[in-house]
DNA sequence: CTGAAAGCGCTTACAG
DNA sequence: CTGAAAGCGCTTACAG
């Protein structure tokens, strides 16, 4: 019988015990809290005012029981991709998503999972009865998860396009047409010789870039050379390496697919003494923080990863709530930024 | 009236459907699942057999709510730490404890919460009803945090120590004396005149760190030199700073608090173009993938991210199942990474 | 607009 | 060792 003032402030109160400070029903405070349009709109406004008084928290495992809404989200990121680690996007996905969440009242619970998810994992996601819908990032080509998820009839978005499946909803750039467009930005300026560092060729972004990057030499009428494609993993090292491959081919011009390889690749570079952008030119995509402060500051394509995880969150809860979901795709614009690492003048 | 094989296969599955399959009582089902010792181990086996091939998975809200235990683990990380976006010791970490979940059969709640966390958000956490303990990450002087968590007797453990309350738990590295160690070795290797970039000083782990700097200097009878002393932020950016500032002071050696740092003190000395090791010497601390990359590599003070993270959920979910938790402290050892930033001859 | 009651899927004394 | 029953804290038809 622990009644000291102090400890009652934190005491887990429950519904029952805010109604009878209300002097109504559990079920009208329980109407006046979420917003139920049948409440009078004084009691409502009395309820609340308590409700704020005495700090009342509903127990979401009870309401995730009773309603089968927890406004819980999950966010699953594959660990099989490399750069998971080192790459500053998902730190930044992952606080603009944890943001929008807080700002419409949500959690979200974190599934690192697996690249080849357990059969028991993606299970425990969806029937925990403990999220809502889900969020997945950095898709891996044709994932288990997605039809699971379709199955068992979770919500779910994507960050990033679905290669195949139409009806998946999305947040996505339209990574082809802002590399399409990075890369004819360079043939401009006069660059001849133009390679590439891709992506994963697993997951669509991947491809899409790659894609950019071809569609814009076709449009100037050259034939990309395959000699000239350099497969990277989105990590600094990989960029590196993808560096050493293209430096015996001698191009004047490098469009790389990630802000983080492009960092990978310039010390390639600096260590066989090519500067940028006398000896080559160089474009990164994403536009990091560091970008701008790399020597010199990087010619990179910018996408709004706050705003793909903020806006994953909204659509998410869109179709929570909405009783006959048909599927949303969302591309957000992006923005070609201009510095250092290309040269203007030939 | 959907009852194809396939969808039946993804249906919520109750402990009441599982107990009829099983020819037991509810509560039967539910003390075999749960390990109860009182079950015949011949029910049990037929029970978790059934189980197994069912697919059956636990409703966890109900769980919670019946049990006050959901398996779930809250990972409190303050986004006030300007370093969350650029340090991959946080990606490191977060899926050090998320492995750990996954291996206890745990889940892993985030929140990245604003440095002040408002009553209500701290509120959320505790009351939600959905999280059985949790993992505060980073320290910032006097949380506020840690008052509500001990006040509403949450399990909860710390990564790296608590400045000053002996009675929280934690898993940390002696930072204080890997620190004395690390420079320490570079006196004893001829250097004369060693500066510092620290890490935030509202950080515990800030503050241990140049402990150990200051410690090391006057076990060899040096004075500390507050001039040598730069403030970083644990960013590459501050690193960067904090390095440009020394510069004028001609130290022949630097120990900086992060590799991350490292990173930016290397990029400027780079610009004004000092060589390390040969002009100046320098230690990092952490030993991310990157170090060993670096040109040249760095000497560093090993600490393990990952075996932090799994001891705090560890540490956690004992915490959580014994009655009368007394605070445990866990101190992982470090390890002197001998690489290439450190002259071994004057 | 409001309340009494049933129910969400579990766990856990209690009785046997 | 097992089962019937109460209860965890909510929501939501249903009746008024």
């Amino acid at each position: 019988m622990n009644n000291g003032q102090k400890d009652v402030q934190f005491m887990a109160l429950t519904l029952e015990e805010l109604a009878k400070q209300a002097g109504v029903s559990r079920s009208t405070v329980s109407r006046a809290i979420n917003n139920h349009p049948n409440v009078d709109p004084e009691t409502r406004a009395r309820v609340l005012a308590i409700a704020e008084k005495l700090n009342y928290q509903p127990n979401l495992a009870a309401r995730g029981l009773a309603a089968g809404r927890t406004r819980v989200l999950g966010l699953v990121i594959p660990t099989g991709v490399a750069a998971l680690f080192s790459d500053p996007y998902f730190p930044i996905l992952i606080q603009g998503i944890s943001s929008a969440c807080n700002a419409h009242d949500h959690s979200v619970m974190l599934w690192l999972a697996e690249p080849e998810y357990e059969r028991r994992t993606i299970h425990q996601i969806l029937q925990s009865g403990l999220i809502d819908g889900v969020i997945v990032s950095s898709m891996l080509g044709n994932d288990p998860l997605i039809k699971a998820l379709t199955e068992h009839k979770k919500p779910f978005v994507l960050v990033g396009r679905h290669p195949t499946d139409s009806r998946v909803s999305y947040v996505d750039v339209d990574n082809r047409d802002a590399v399409r467009e990075a890369v004819a930005y360079m043939l401009r300026l006069g660059y001849q010789r133009i390679a590439t560092i891709t992506g994963p060729q697993d997951m669509t972004v991947g491809v899409d870039r790659l894609d950019g990057y071809r569609a814009a030499l076709r449009g100037r009428g050259i034939l990309p050379d395959p000699m000239l494609i350099a497969n990277g993993d989105f990590t600094e090292q990989g960029g590196y390496a993808a560096m050493q491959r293209l430096l015996p081919l001698e191009p004047d011009g490098v469009f790389v697919a990630s802000d983080t390889m492009a960092l990978g690749a310039m010390r390639a570079l600096r260590e066989v003494g090519k500067r940028i952008p006398d000896d080559l030119g160089l474009i990164g995509f994403d536009d990091l923080p560091l970008a701008a402060r790399l020597d010199p500051p990087l010619t990179t394509v910018r996408q709004p990863v706050t705003r793909l995880g903020a806006t994953a969150v909204e659509m998410l809860i869109d179709l929570i709530q909405e009783p006959d979901p048909r599927p949303r795709r969302v591309v957000l614009p992006t923005e070609l930024v201009l510095r250092g690492s290309c040269r203007t003048a030939f």
